[in-house]
DNA sequence: CGTTTAATTGAAAGCAGTCAAACTATGTGG
DNA sequence: CCACATAGTTTGACTGCTTTCAATTAAACG
């Protein structure tokens, strides 16, 4: 748990339900690493690269992200401080979507190579690193659920829900509140909406006392009933909690 | 290739983008098999449970599907022959979501054990399987954007295209027309419509001359152009094609 | 402060949903 | 081989959720 290196997050990340001994996660730790601190909106993937280095999300939020051809823009999951960004693009030919800063946010960056030795000679790691993409699939399928089926009060509720649920798993929540980092616009592009539309969603969500704001962080006074609305179940998450 | 036994697709389907030696494609097609036929909408794999053996699709076809809170039904993925069906439930807690026959189906079906002993002892396995499951969430990511910012007409063209697409990439399409297994209602449940609107969407893409139909066979008579009209770029599928 | 970005609101239009009914396959049993 | 039952397709009329367009207000930032 040496909290000193960059990569002790990513540890967490990745132990929280693939166990790892204490060997595997030196040897994570051991891992040559670069920080990198980016903007706001910072491409970190693009799609038809081919990252010769992996990503690590430290500090900060950031989103995967595809577009359709008239220009639409859709949100296909949103990133903690922990996450890795771009592990399937160590395995794939080359990246098939955008991957882009929400906010200020460094980044740990692994060369390429060394990861992929690392992976390769030890077994409960590449275990890990498959669990941790198979729960992130998991997630893909909910969002298809969400945007496909569900109206706008629910997708919306159910956008906040997981971000609340994932925060809290991880301790990232402040006392009494997220700070929800995102505007209206990007809400929309994660629930296939317009922002006006996520405005007088939003709105009507705090007229309902669901939520409340206070410029940009957001509070769930009754998160219980937020899941009622949001017709949110963590169970896809697989997270202990 | 040894095509007699049932799992040989599998082999195929794990080695298209991850090579396996030889002594790797033995020791799959030495997994203790059980063949077993369904019918169609047959639960495969149910949410909550924890299966004990993994089904692998030989023959037919089947698909992913969650449920919403008001009945409202959610396809997020087709399958074709050689699939796995739950590879992921060997690794995760519980399933997150249901698995059902869209046709009559074949399936192999593996028990738990001797698959993750598999896994665990051969990393060239285990790659292909992180392959595989990092292909199949790119496909999700293209179904979120597909649901969440294409019109009707779009949404169902790219749905017939990835399925036209994937057939031919296995070499499972007959000449001149593909056999789409799915009533107009399934195809409302992939695409986030109505049944109503799909029939009305299907028709309308028939008068223009880009689909045409003779009961369930369904052929495409200018792919080309289908796909300029379903937004369909095949990067996403990784296929080598 | 001024400038830019984001949030808010209203009015009108439209795409897709809902409801209901008729029609067409498809398959089954007599 | 036909009559019936069932499942799927088709069509029309109407409704409504969400988008679009446009303008205004508020907030963030250098």
């Amino acid at each position: 748990m040496s909290d000193s290196s960059p990569l002790s997050l990513l540890v967490g990340s990745l132990a929280r339900r693939a166990p790892l001994a204490p060997e595997d996660r030196a040897a994570l730790l051991a891992l040559p690493v670069t920080c990198r601190d980016v903007a706001p909106a910072t491409y970190i993937v693009r799609e038809g690269e081919r990252p010769q280095s992996c990503a690590v999300l430290i500090d900060g939020f950031a989103y995967r992200q595809k577009l359709s051809g008239d220009g639409g823009r859709q949100i296909v999951s949103l990133h903690l401080p922990g996450d890795p960004l771009d592990f399937q693009n160590m395995f794939l030919d080359c990246a098939d979507h955008n991957v882009q800063a929400l906010t200020r946010a460094t980044l740990a960056v692994i060369p390429r190579a060394p990861l992929m030795a690392l992976i390769r000679s030890h077994g409960a790691i590449a275990h890990a690193v498959l669990v941790a993409s198979l729960i992130e699939a998991s997630i893909f399928r909910e969002w298809v659920l969400n945007v496909g089926r569900r109206d706008a009060r629910t997708r919306v509720a159910h956008l906040l829900c997981e971000f609340a649920t994932r925060m809290d798993s991880r301790g990232l929540s402040d006392e009494g509140g997220h700070e929800l980092p995102m505007t209206q616009e990007q809400i929309g592009d994660a629930t296939g909406l317009t922002s006006v539309h996520v405005n007088r969603t939003i709105k009507a969500l705090e007229a309902e006392g669901l939520i409340e704001r206070q410029g940009r962080v957001i509070s769930f006074p009754d998160l219980n009933r937020l899941r009622d609305v949001g017709d949110f179940s963590p169970l896809y998450l697989h997270v202990a909690n």
